[in-house]
RNA sequence: CGGGAUGUAGCUUAGUUCGGUUAAAGUGCUCGUCUGGGGGGCGAGAGAUCGGAGGUUCAAAUCCUCUCAUCCCGACCA
């Protein structure tokens, strides 16, 4: 019978590692902390980058690439910044090895570099070096720049795609005349973040902005697209800043307005990355494997054929072909697997175990009838479909089971976040519950500190759509202006 | 960087307490065969210098010393 796999209910950590192996995403790497992105893997993270570099362009952002490596004198020049990612930062101190007496390689400790350089954890400062010769007026801006690239955070604890030391993402840069132009900018960002999120991802996500202790280190303002994961706990999805002129101050950009007179440039940056794949995981996945949303599912039909022999298979596989090129036109992609060394309930499994959104099986019985067998993932609900009019069903249920995704994780979103207004309140669902909890609060750091060390919930953001609503704290007791959304997180 | 644990076949593990034939099993892999509508049955086969180095002993996966690596728990984080 089937390989006993963990459930969520047992142990959800277990569940999520067991999920990875089991659908063939990614593999612990020797290096302490990096990640193997296997080819299944790799090709989800390839529909999520090209959806957002669509979108990126169409806003107008060009693609460049900036170096690895970063001078260690650059990182200094915005102190807030560096002070954020100095304990992570991997550095290259030499440029060569040799062989040892006992024929072991080692360093050349004659190779030093004489300015040491650090593995990027984000290209903030080797860009403004850049950007500092690129901008002399204000028609050489808005600059809007995008680079996909690999970044390095020396994490102590990591996690597949949640958290390793090295990730894949996106990072924008951009630089503007006005402080105004720069906010809106940072703000258009997120919302794209979260339209592709909600509409392809179909993961519903919370727009917010960060308070001053989480904040991006350098920025003004950070915002945040949260998400709510199944076991309650939030994870954040995306996050996007107004530098304001910190940047552009450190690394002297500056530009002549219409009259002549030079000023810094205003600045933002935003980023998402492999992470992402751990939240689309975590949000729509089951105990039998992935469930992935058909917009972002590498394979999206996956046709079985039963048979006896190889006259049964032949006759299936004609058939097969039309629907097959029927389907390609309309731009879904479907997999027709007769790979002779697997049996039908193998590849059952193995699909569930992928998320593949809709499964055909059709075997001899179907051939008799003109039937096939029509399965959807999310719901495991099996259908027996007319032959004429399989194409139209699996291109509308498609859309359904997108649609689906999205409202049964909105629902779940809604359900698991919690008002309350006293902190016994607070502490009890939290424990009990968990999800977001929407609470008072003072807008000191210091509760929020307080909060944090007993609790161990954090503020995940201010949400951008608060109601002006005047309330008590409910740690303090002080005047609070709003509510804010608290979760322990990932 | 503190506290705890583990390294034995591709993977998961038994064996280590108390040293003793040819290191065992499940799974995966290869071949054959019967099969095929929910992770198949039977038969055969390949695959391990027991993490590494040194030591004790007639004899080491097992005991000792050192070393390397990984995992878990804490402080840090997209």
């Amino acid at each position: 019978m089937g390989a006993k796999y963990t459930k969520r209910s047992e142990d959800y950590s277990k569940w999520y590692n067991e999920l990875i192996e089991r659908a063939d995403l990614a593999e612990h790497s020797d290096v302490r902390g990096c990640m193997v992105i296997k080819p299944y893997g790799y090709a989800i993270w390839e529909k999520i980058k090209e959806v957002l570099d669509a979108k990126f362009k169409e806003t107008g952002h060009d693609n460049a690439y900036f170096p690895l490596f970063i001078p260690k004198s650059y990182l200094s020049k915005e102190a807030e910044h560096v002070e954020g990612f100095a304990k992570e930062c991997a550095v290259v101190t030499h440029y060569r090895l040799k062989n040892s007496d006992n024929g072991e390689v080692v360093v050349d400790p004659e190779a030093k570099l004489e300015e040491e350089l650090i593995v990027r954890p984000t290209s903030e400062t080797i860009i403004w070096n850049s950007f500092k010769s690129w901008v002399q007026s204000y028609r050489d801006l808005p600059l809007k720049i995008n680079q996909w690239a690999n970044v390095v955070r020396w994490e102590m604890r990591t996690r597949l795609f949640l958290r390793t030391a090295e990730f894949l993402w996106q990072e924008g840069h951009t630089a503007h005349a006005t402080k105004q132009e720069a906010i809106e900018e940072a703000e258009q960002m997120l919302h794209i973040y979260a339209d592709v999120l909600e509409q392809y991802m179909a993961i519903p996500v919370v727009r917010g902005l960060k308070t001053a202790s989480e904040r991006f280190a350098g920025a003004e303002e950070t915002y945040c697209i949260e998400a709510l994961m199944q076991d309650g706990k939030a994870l954040q999805a995306g996050t996007s800043h107004f530098l304001g002129q910190n940047f552009a101050k450190a690394f002297d950009v500056k530009f002549a307005d219409k009259d002549g007179a030079l000023e810094h440039v205003w600045a933002t940056s935003w980023g998402v990355s492999t992470r992402l794949i751990g939240g689309l995981l975590m949000t729509h996945s089951d105990d039998e494997g992935l469930v992935l949303p058909p917009k972002l599912a590498p394979i999206q039909v996956a046709i079985v054929p039963i048979y006896k022999n190889e006259d049964q298979l032949n006759a299936i596989s004609e058939k097969v072909a039309i629907l097959k090129k029927n389907l390609s036109e309309k731009g879904i992609s479907v997999k027709f697997d007769d790979d002779d060394n697997r049996r039908p309930g193998w590849k059952f499994a193995e699909y569930e175990a992928k998320g593949v959104p809709v499964r055909v099986a059709i075997g001899p019985r179907d051939l008799e009838n003109e039937k096939a067998e029509v399965a959807r993932r999310d719901t495991k609900e099996k259908e027996i479909v007319d032959w004429s009019t399989v194409d139209q069903y699996i291109v509308d249920l498609l859309d359904e089971i997108q649609e689906n995704l999205l409202t049964k994780a909105s629902d779940f979103t809604q359900e698991n976040t919690t008002e309350v207004n006293s902190y016994d309140e607070f502490k009890k669902v939290l424990e009990e519950k968990g999800g977001f909890i929407s609470a008072h609060w003072d807008g000191s750091e210091e509760t929020e500190q307080k909060i944090k060390e007993e609790t161990k919930a954090t503020i995940r953001c201010i949400p951008l759509n608060r109601k002006q609503e005047a309330g008590n704290c409910v740690y303090s007791g002080n005047p609070s202006e709003g509510r804010v959304l608290f979760a322990k997180a990932y």
